[in-house]
DNA sequence: CGTATTTGACCGGCGC
DNA sequence: GCGCCGGTCAAATACG
């Protein structure tokens, strides 16, 4: 257990302009605050703004309460953590997509999986714990110790709001999402939703709506690249490489300013998904890794060979600790699976959808949502449509589709077939 | 021999 | 323009 790695996610989205909101609104507070930071500020600075550092600490805050679970105490821990993390990552705001719904897929599929597991939690909620599930749902570390699954993601909302989770939800991990340029996009409302479909749907939008914003021109905008949502999850662990269960192909690593921590990137090797993700652990709290996800996978997950994604208990990780190599960390990230659910939600009509999402999460337990929620997530939002946005749209289309829909099936062929995944 | 990682060069954006 | 910076590319290297 003492590996046991609390996650934490929370959504980062540059959009201005929910910052700026969040800024109104919390403002005040924040700039207090942040001078207390500083530490954090640094890094701030770099991601993101000050401010919405500043309102997503808050959020965060919320979010992370506690995780509960089972396990142990770890939540203790956690939550400072989360404390402190937030403030630096501060960037994110806005919503998260983000997953879970792909919990739900996966439960579909793999019986095993944790979805499955997930989906009871979830259902049941809130408190319940997440963590026995957590575990298997993410491949990792079990064996090893680790943790992080414990606690398991959850998506929670960041956007302003943010959402509480805590109290109930067992899990601490906060999440946030956002769109990245989105933010700048944003202004035109377009461009925003292009990039970030996911999330902002309906959140977003609407908030963005409201405020103002001066903002830079949207110039590029669409055009270049449109940027995909990206969110962020914190995860406590003593080992950097997570497995979430899809695999990576480092392609950089770069010092981070005023960490002694460097931050790698890393990609994901399956053809035709552009998804990125970002991993380095917070110079204030070794314990605590951060990563960031950009982008959705067009494939449902690339199991290993065997059941289970990636080997729950098998072992990987642990000695992790050296480099990891190739995959890395966990997260959930955001499925498509779903895509069909059906799901309860109706989330976004509220006004901000980010808030309904939260809540729901927190409320049912987490999760969940998302993916019926449609529109926004990332997961099965995209759709094929979307998809193009950077890369090849067109693999992931039908791939995905089928992929996911078929679930058990496919977790037959799978094993079968392929691949080959490594495992070790 | 195929693939993943390492790591410095490169590039575009931004502030000055 | 210049230099800083985050992010990415890609040649060289590791690994198995
Ligand atoms: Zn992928």
């Amino acid at each position: 257990y003492h590996h046991l790695i609390d996650s934490i996610f929370f959504s980062l989205t540059y959009m201005e302009k929910k910052i700026e909101k969040d800024l109104h609104h919390h403002h005040h507070h924040h700039q207090q605050h942040q001078k207390e930071i500083k530490n954090t500020e640094t890094k701030i600075e770099q991601h993101q703004e000050q401010k919405i550092s500043q309102a997503s600490s808050n959020i965060m805050a919320n979010l992370v309460t506690s995780s509960s679970s089972d396990h142990h105490h770890h939540h203790h821990q956690l939550e400072l953590a989360a404390g402190n993390l937030s403030s630096i990552f501060g960037d994110t705001s806005s919503s998260l997509p983000f997953p879970y719904s792909y919990f739900e897929d996966h439960s579909s599929n793999n019986p095993n999986s944790f979805l499955d597991l997930l989906r009871q939690d979830h259902q049941f909620a809130s408190s319940s714990n997440s963590s026995s599930f957590s575990f298997d749902a993410f491949p990792l570390p079990n064996n090893n110790t680790n943790p992080f699954f414990t606690d398991m993601p959850l998506p929670q909302a960041e956007s302003s709001e943010v959402v509480n989770t805590a109290p109930t939800s067992p899990n601490s991990t906060s999440v946030s999402s956002s769109s990245n340029e989105a933010a700048n996009d944003n202004n035109n409302s377009i461009g925003k939703e292009v990039t970030v479909k996911d999330q902002e749907e309906g959140d977003q939008q609407q908030e963005q709506k409201g405020t103002t914003k001066p903002q830079l021109k949207a110039k590029k905008k669409n055009q270049k690249k449109a940027r995909e949502a990206r969110f962020a999850f914190l995860t406590k662990s003593d080992i950097d490489n997570l497995d979430d269960g899809y695999r990576w192909r480092k392609y950089g690593q770069k010092a981070v300013k005023n960490s002694p921590y460097p931050r790698s990137y890393y990609r994901c090797t399956t053809v035709g998904c552009g998804v990125k993700k970002r991993v380095e652990r917070s110079s204030d709290d070794s314990s605590i890794v951060m990563t960031t996800y950009e982008g959705q996978h067009t494939h449902p997950f690339p199991m290993t060979p065997r059941g289970h994604i990636g080997m729950l208990t098998s072992p990987i990780l642990d000695h992790g600790a050296t480099t990891a190599s190739s995959s890395s960390f966990s997260i959930p990230q955001p499925r498509y699976l779903l895509a069909q659910h059906h799901q309860p939600y109706n989330m976004y009509n509220n006004n901000n959808n980010s808030l309904s999402m939260v809540n729901r999460s927190s409320s049912d337990g987490t999760f969940v949502n998302l993916g019926p929620t449609s529109s926004s997530f990332p997961g099965f939002g995209y759709d094929m449509s979307q998809a193009s946005t950077s890369t090849s749209s067109s693999i992931r289309d039908h791939g995905l589709l089928q992929d996911i829909l078929p679930s058990q099936i496919r977790s037959d062929s799978i094993n079968t077939q392929t691949n080959e995944e490594v495992r070790k």
